[in-house]
DNA sequence: CTAAAAATGGACCTGCAAGTCCAAAAAGGA
DNA sequence: TCCTTTTTGGACTTGCAGGTCCATTTTTAG
């Protein structure tokens, strides 16, 4: 790591945001450094000095910053799914974020468009999804505990189909515009956990 | 519709096809019209012969190609789940024809990279998406009739949340290279179908 | 057999986007 | 203050991919 004064600090964080916001509405292949340039008002030779290795490198740092917001905006809800009220709570969140959102979706632009390609970008995603289902499944361990799902149920097992569930849905959000299998695979998901009484 | 003699024909089809193919190997992003060239055995003039509107038009076709050939692969099995150990082995199929063909997986192609842009490709991609639901809810409907699953059921919720989830799994293994979560999915979602004895 | 139409090959053009380079300005530090 | 380091601006190079064009060969139809 390079060491930056605060100007240089702050110049790079403005590339890396508004590269991310430039990839999630045109998304990224569609973007160029001139796109960036224009929108952060930076020069060629600001880029390259922040990332040297170029295209690429600015890409994983989005990809990063991106996994972070996504993380960022979740914890909230899932740090305390304690009640059958607090899981909807949650899935009414999701849905609503991604009806704001429409069309432009961080966590896409990252595993479909970012992530497929180099393996530091794959590492990124990789640990994204495995904190969300780490999370979802401490929900369920929580439910657990207090007595509201039997202990029978397969944790991370259930977390995952309902992860899974929940890209599926986002996924099929992206290209038909419809909110319908996100919040099929939401509802059916936790009724699916209800019907697991101890 | 131009009109091509039975050479043309052929010709035209062995460019989709060998533009079908390295698009699943190299991503759609890193073919070019000169790998299809080199791959196909054609020359500029045959691409452009073919698909006056050049890239845009072919990856179009391909899109077609690649949506018939998922919806021919899965029709099989998607038509007969008339018992409990017909999902089970459509189930087994799914999880071997996606842990058999890797990261190469023609759907995926299809919807995170072809599909978004163009309203023509993202009319594949939908109906592609609502064609294969479609033949899941009369699967649902066909064990409703057998009275193995109880009519209580909303069969398109149902659908739609199987669905989802069999695209996010999908999803999650060609980023993490894991099967779990496509099994995890298509585990749960059966298993609840299993609960809604009549 | 011959004329028209279709199929093919490949040279060429063009624009654009990534990346290089260097000089000027600003900031930092003794 | 004066020297060093960082930051910035932007002209320039380079390669490549999409697309055009036209001459040539092959096929088809009457």
């Amino acid at each position: 790591m390079e060491t930056w004064t605060a100007k240089g600090e702050a110049t790079r964080r403005r590339i890396i945001e508004g590269a991310a916001l430039e990839m999630r509405e045109r998304g990224v292949a569609l973007t160029t450094l001139d796109d960036v340039r224009l929108r952060t008002g930076t020069s060629k030779g600001q880029l390259f000095h922040y990332f040297p290795d170029g295209r690429e490198q600015l890409l994983l740092a989005v990809a990063q910053h991106e996994a972070d917001r996504v993380i960022a905006d979740q914890q909230p809800h899932l740090s305390k799914l304690t009640s059958w009220a607090a899981w909807q709570a949650w899935r009414d969140d999701v849905v609503a974020r991604y009806r704001g959102q429409g069309q432009q979706c961080p966590l896409s632009v990252l595993i479909t468009q970012i992530g497929r390609n180099t393996p530091g970008a794959q590492a990124v995603t990789t640990q994204l999804l495995s904190r969300w289902q780490g999370d979802i499944a401490t929900g369920i361990r929580e439910m657990q505990g207090r007595r509201k799902i039997g202990s029978g149920l397969d944790v991370e097992q259930t977390a995952a189909a309902l992860l899974a569930g929940i890209q599926g849905g986002v996924m099929v959000m992206l290209t038909t515009g419809s909110l319908t299998h996100l919040e099929a695979a939401l509802d059916v998901g936790i009724a699916q956990l209800r019907t697991h009484t101890p």
